[in-house]
DNA sequence: CTCTCCGCGGTTTTT
DNA sequence: CCGCGGAGAG
C-alpha cells in the first residue's frame, strides 16, 4: 500500500513557506510517511526548471530526487522514517471566468505524465495569462476549455476538479460554482474520472450525491508548508507511478484506489455556514431560518460545504452507494501532542515531542494510523495513547470552522483538559486521565436533512428587446425627406438606430444594392453588418463598408482597375527620404503630409506646397496610391469625371454614416458626390465624442452639416441607457464647461448607482496598487487569503466586467504589473492589432487595460479612469506642442462615459514620465467637476511592498 | 549577416 | 529613463 498526495504547493506560490524545495519536499514526505508526492505548481517556469534540475525519471513513469541531493546534513532523515518518495509533476490552476451570466472560480488540479507535457501546456497557458506570477496561476479561461487544453498537450493527462466544496473557488462552490458537474465540463465531463474532496468535506458527505457515484474521491492536502504535507491522502495499492495512478482514479476498484486519510470536515475552514467578521457561526438549519442573512450585519452569510451538499444531495444522511472505499480521520500529530502537552501545536516542545515519536517509531503517517497503543505509551505516555486512540476512534470535540475558521478539533473535553493542566507531567509517563467518551463523530451531518430549495442560476441580461425604440429614436428612424443628422450621445442607441433605420427602409422595398452604410473600421462595419443581418435576416443585406473602401471602389471604376496602395512601411520610407531632402525629421513630415492629407485641395502652407508634391509625385511614379488618397483622389476623379460623378452621384438612395464627428473634410467632400438628390442621407454622431483631431477630424463639420447639405433637418437622442445617474451627472458636468447650444441634456435612464470615487495616491506604483485592489475586491477576491481578509462578499463583476484606461501606452505597464501581483487576469490593448492569436483563442475573460482613445465605442460596468494630472490629462508633451484641450476635455468625457455602474478615478501626486519626475496636482479638468457628484478615496493605506513571486 | 553600443526621441490611432 | 534604430565591427 502507497500514501499519496497530488495536491501541494512550492514557494513560487502565494502565502507559501519560502522552504519548499524538491530536497525539503523530500524529506517531509519522508517524516510524513508519504510515497508518492504531486511536486506542485508546474505550470511555474522556474519551479519547474528547479524539477527538471533536481529530479530524475525512475524509468517506470515517475520522477525521484538525484541522490546527490539526498545526502546534506540538513537532509537527514531519521533511519525510521526512511523510504523512496516517488515524485510526479502536478500543479493547480484558478480559473476566472463568466459563464451561463455568472462568475465562476474554479480551481483545477492537474497531474502530468512527464516534463514535455508541463512545458507543452506552459506554452499555452503562457500565451493566454501570466503563469510566472504565481505558482497557481489565475486564468481567465473557462476550466472546460482549459482542460481541453491540456488534453490537447497530453492526452494522458490527469484533471482533477480541486477542493470541490470550498464555496469561492470550486466545482460547486456557493459562491461562484455549479450545481452539476456537465454544468462546467460540459462535453469534456467524461474525460474527468476524480474528485478532490478538501478538508471541509469527506467522502461520507459525497456519497449523498448519487450524480457523484461514478467518480473517484481523492484528498490531498494542499499544503503551503512542508508540514502542512499529507494532512490529506489518498491510499493506493499499486505502484508509484504516473500510469498506475491514472489508472487507479479511472478504474478504482481494478486498479487499486483503496481509501483516503481525512480531516475531520468540520475542521475545514468552510465547513458550517456564518460570518467570521461577525463572529457567527451558524447550521445550516440555521441558516435558512435567517434566509441567509446575517442578522449582525446584513449581509449574505457565506454559505459553507455543508450547507451545499444538503442543498445538492439526493440521499438521506448516512446514504451512499453500495460500494464505499474505505477512508479514516486523521488530526495531525502537531495538534494531537499540542493537546497532550497544553500547548500551541507549533510550539517548541510540542515539535521536539513530534520528532522524538518520528524518529523512534517511523513517520508521523504511522504513528497516528498504526504505531501500537503499547508503543505509543511507551515513547509518549498514556496521554498520548489516549489521544491517539481517541481519535482512531472517532471521539472527539468538534467545533466546525466556518466563512475562512478553521474548525476546532479536541480530542480531551474542557474539564478534562483543567485535570490535565494541573497534572504537571504529561509527557511520557503522565498518568492516565479517566476517558470521558465525547460526542462520537458518527457522520457530520447531525441536521435533519433540509427542504431542498433549488437554486437558481444567475440570470444574466436578457436579450436586448428586439429593436424596440423610444420616440426619439423612432422619428430618426422614420425621418425622410431631408438630409439628417442625428446627434446621439453616450449610451443613446446609436447603432441600434442605424440598424433600425436601415431595415426599417429595406423591409418598406428600399434596394439594399442602392444602400450604403458607412464607417470609419473594418471592426465597425463587421459589427454593423452583423447586426443588420440579426436585424433582417431574411432580406438582402445592404452594403456596409468603410470610407476608404468605397474610395476604392470609386477608383477601381475610374481607373479602370484597382489602385495600389503602398503600406505604411513604403510610405514611411518615401517621407523619410524627402525628410532628408528637406533637412526636417522624418516623422514631422509625415504628420504634415498626414494632415494634409485629410483635405481635397493641396496645402496652402508654402513651405509645405513643394514636398506634398515631391511625395506626390514619388507616389505617381510607383503608380500607387497611399489611404489617405482612396477617399482624397476618388473626390478628385468624381471633380473631373462628369460621367463618374454622374453614375456615383445617382447610384445610391440611402446613405447612413456612423462616427459624423469624426469626418475630414475629404470624406464630408466624398458624401456630397456620393449623396444625389434622389439620396437619403442620414448621419449619426456626438461631436461631445470627437477625439481624433490630431489625425485630421474636424468636429466643427458637424455642426455645418447644415451647409454642407442644405435643408438638413437635426434630431437628438436624449435618453442614455448606458451610464448610472451619477456617472452621467459627473461626466455632463465635465462638458457644460464647454458650453455648446446645441447639446441635449442627457436623461439617466439606466437608474441610480454608486457616486464616482477619486483617489490621490502617492506614485504611480501606489495608484496602481490601489486599482488592483479595488479589482480584486470587485471580483469578490482572486485567492482564499484575499477572500478571508474580507474582501467584501465582491459585487459579482467578472474580469472582462472591467476597463482600467490610461491617456498614454507607457502607464500600462506598472498597472498590469500590480494586476498580475493581485492575481487578476488582464489583458493589455496593444497599439497594433496583434499579427498572430493563438488558433485557441478563448473569449477573453480578462480585465481590459487600454488607452482612453481605444475606450472609444466600448462599454464596461466598471471603468478605471487613471492618471488624472496635470500635464497629463490634458497632456503636456515636454517641449512639444500641448495637446488641444478642448479635445483632451471630450477625451475623458469619453472615458468617463464608458462606465455603467461603476466609476474609479485615480490620480498620482508624483509621476516620472521620460525620466523627469514631477509632482503634479490634480488634472485641470477635474476642477470643473463639481464636488457634490464624486467622493474622494480618504488617505489611501500605502501599498505593502509586495513580495517577489517570480524570477522572469 | 549578426551583435553591440550609443544616441536620441518619446501622445492619442485607422484605413 | 529606456527602448529602438542606426552604425560599426566581427
Amino acid at each position: 500500500m502507497i500514501v499519496a498526495d497530488l495536491h501541494i504547493h512550492s514557494r513560487y506560490s502565494r502565502a507559501t513557506a519560502r522552504d519548499l524545495t524538491p530536497e525539503s519536499l523530500w524529506q517531509a514526505a519522508q517524516l510524513k510517511g508519504l510515497d508518492l508526492l504531486g511536486a506542485g505548481d508546474c505550470t511555474h517556469p522556474a519551479w519547474l526548471a528547479e524539477l527538471r534540475e533536481k529530479l530524475v525519471e525512475t524509468g517506470d513513469g515517475a520522477y525521484q530526487l538525484r541522490p546527490e541531493l539526498t545526502s546534506g546534513p540538513a537532509s537527514a532523515v531519521p533511519e525510521a522514517c526512511r523510504r523512496p518518495v516517488r515524485f510526479l509533476l502536478s500543479g493547480e490552476i484558478s480559473c476566472i471566468y463568466k459563464r451561463h451570466g455568472a462568475t465562476r472560480k474554479v480551481h483545477l488540479v492537474v497531474i502530468l505524465p512527464d516534463f514535455a507535457a508541463a512545458e507543452a501546456v506552459n506554452l499555452r497557458l503562457g500565451r493566454l495569462g501570466n503563469i510566472t506570477s504565481d505558482g497557481r496561476p489565475i486564468l481567465g479561461l473557462d476550466v472546460r476549455d482549459l482542460v481541453e487544453l491540456v488534453l490537447d498537450c497530453s492526452p494522458e493527462a490527469i484533471c482533477i476538479p480541486a477542493h470541490i466544496w470550498t464555496p469561492w473557488f470550486s466545482l460547486f462552490g456557493s459562491k461562484s460554482g455549479f450545481d452539476r458537474i456537465e454544468d462546467c465540463f460540459a462535453d469534456l465531463t467524461g474525460q474527468i474520472h476524480a474528485l478532490e474532496t478538501g478538508l471541509s468535506s469527506d467522502p461520507a458527505m459525497n456519497w449523498r450525491l448519487s450524480s457523484l457515484d461514478g467518480y473517484t474521491l481523492v484528498s490531498n492536502s494542499d499544503a503551503h508548508s512542508p508540514a502542512n504535507l499529507a494532512r490529506e491522502a489518498n491510499l493506493l495499492d499499486c505502484p508509484p507511478s504516473f500510469p498506475a495512478l491514472a489508472a487507479a482514479l479511472a478504474d478504482p476498484w481494478e486498479k487499486g484506489f483503496v481509501g483516503t486519510l481525512e480531516f475531520f470536515p468540520d475542521e475545514g475552514k468552510y465547513h458550517l455556514d456564518g460570518h467570521r467578521k461577525c463572529d457567527l457561526r451558524l447550521d445550516p438549519v440555521e441558516t435558512r431560518r435567517l434566509n441567509g442573512r446575517c442578522p449582525v450585519c446584513g449581509g449574505p452569510i457565506t454559505v459553507g460545504v455543508l450547507s451545499r451538499v444538503e442543498d445538492l444531495a439526493d440521499r438521506p444522511l448516512g446514504g451512499g452507494p453500495a460500494r464505499r472505499p474505505h477512508f479514516e480521520y486523521l488530526v495531525p500529530l502537531g495538534e494531537v501532542l499540542g493537546e497532550v502537552l497544553q500547548k500551541g501545536p507549533r510550539t517548541k516542545g510540542v515539535l521536539q515531542a513530534q520528532a522524538e515519536l518520528t524518529r523512534r517509531l517511523g513517520p508521523e503517517l504511522f504513528v497516528l494510523r498504526q504505531a501500537s497503543p503499547e508503543d505509543l505509551d511507551r515513547v509518549g505516555g498514556p496521554v498520548l495513547a489516549e489521544a491517539i486512540h481517541r481519535m482512531r476512534t472517532g471521539k472527539v470535540w468538534l467545533e466546525g470552522g466556518y466563512d475562512g475558521e478553521f474548525g476546532v478539533v479536541k480530542l480531551f473535553a474542557p474539564e478534562e483538559r483543567k485535570e490535565l493542566a494541573g497534572q504537571g507531567r504529561l509527557w511520557r509517563g503522565a498518568e492516565k486521565p479517566r476517558p470521558q467518551p465525547a460526542r462520537e463523530k458518527a457522520n457530520p451531518a447531525a441536521q435533519a436533512p433540509l427542504p431542498a430549495e433549488p437554486s437558481l442560476p444567475l440570470a444574466g441580461p436578457g436579450p436586448s428587446p428586439g429593436l424596440a425604440l423610444n420616440p426619439e429614436q423612432q422619428a430618426a428612424v422614420e425621418a425622410s425627406g431631408a438630409p439628417l443628422i442625428v446627434r446621439a450621445g453616450p449610451g443613446s442607441g446609436k447603432t441600434r438606430l442605424l440598424v433600425a433605420r436601415a431595415a426599417r427602409f429595406l423591409a418598406a422595398g428600399a434596394d439594399p444594392a442602392r444602400m450604403q452604410l458607412v464607417t470609419f473600421t473594418r471592426k465597425a462595419a463587421g459589427e454593423l453588418a452583423q447586426r443588420l443581418a440579426d436585424a433582417c435576416p431574411t432580406g438582402a443585406a445592404a452594403r456596409v463598408g468603410t470610407f476608404h473602401s468605397l474610395g476604392r471602389e470609386v477608383l477601381t471604376q475610374a481607373l479602370g482597375g484597382p489602385p495600389l496602395v503602398i503600406d505604411e512601411d513604403e510610405r514611411l520610407g518615401l517621407v523619410a527620404e524627402l525628410a532628408q531632402k528637406a533637412g526636417l525629421k522624418a516623422g514631422e513630415l509625415a504628420q504634415h503630409l498626414g494632415l494634409a492629407k485629410q483635405r481635397v485641395e493641396d496645402p496652402g502652407e508654402p513651405w509645405l506646397r513643394p514636398w506634398f508634391r515631391a511625395y506626390q509625385e514619388a507616389l505617381a511614379q510607383r503608380q500607387a496610391l497611399d489611404l489617405d488618397d482612396l477617399v482624397r483622389q476618388a473626390v478628385r476623379c468624381l471633380r473631373d469625371d462628369p460621367e463618374l460623378a454622374r453614375t456615383w452621384g445617382q447610384r445610391f438612395q440611402h446613405l447612413l454614416v456612423d462616427e459624423y464627428q469624426d469626418l475630414n473634410p475629404a470624406q464630408v467632400e466624398f458624401l456630397r458626390a456620393l449623396a444625389g438628390p434622389q439620396c437619403q442621407l442620414a448621419a449619426i454622431g456626438d461631436p461631445d465624442q470627437a477625439i481624433y483631431g490630431f489625425r485630421g477630424a474636424d468636429r466643427r463639420l458637424f455642426a455645418a452639416f447644415g451647409q454642407d447639405f442644405p435643408g438638413a433637418r437635426v434630431l437628438s437622442l436624449r435618453d442614455n441607457y448606458r451610464n448610472r445617474a451619477p456617472i452621467l451627472a459627473l461626466a455632463s458636468a465635465l462638458m457644460t464647461a464647454e458650453p455648446d447650444p446645441g447639446r441635449p441634456q442627457q436623461i439617466a435612464r439606466a437608474g441610480d448607482g454608486p457616486l464616482p470615487l477619486l483617489a490621490t495616491l502617492p506614485s504611480p506604483e501606489a495608484e496602481a496598487d490601489w486599482v488592483a485592489r479595488q479589482v480584486v475586491e470587485l471580483l469578490g477576491g482572486v485567492d482564499s487569503r484575499q477572500v478571508e481578509a474580507g474582501a467584501d462578499q465582491g459585487h459579482g463583476y467578472a474580469a472582462r466586467d472591467i476597463a482600467v484606461l490610461y491617456r498614454l501606452h507607457a502607464q500600462a505597464p506598472l498597472l498590469a504589473e500590480a494586476l498580475a501581483r493581485a492575481g487578476a487576469p488582464f489583458q493589455v490593448a496593444a497599439r497594433e492589432p496583434l499579427a498572430e492569436t493563438d488558433p485557441l483563442d478563448f473569449k477573453a475573460q480578462r480585465v481590459s487595460l487600454l488607452s482612453m482613445h481605444a475606450a472609444k465605442g466600448l462599454e464596461f460596468p466598471v471603468v478605471f479612469v487613471t492618471g488624472l494630472e496635470e500635464g497629463l490629462l490634458p497632456y503636456l508633451p515636454p517641449e512639444r506642442a500641448p495637446a488641444d484641450p478642448a479635445e483632451e476635455r471630450r477625451l475623458l468625457y469619453v472615458a468617463l462615459t464608458r462606465a455603467g455602474e461603476r466609476l474609479y478615478l485615480s490620480r498620482a501626486t508624483r509621476r516620472a514620465l521620460y525620466g523627469q519626475v514631477r509632482h503634479p496636482g490634480p488634472s485641470p479638468l477635474l476642477a470643473d467637476l463639481p464636488p457634490g457628484l464624486w467622493s474622494q478615496e480618504a488617505a489611501p493605506r500605502r501599498a505593502r511592498k509586495p513580495r517577489q513571486l517570480g524570477l522572469f
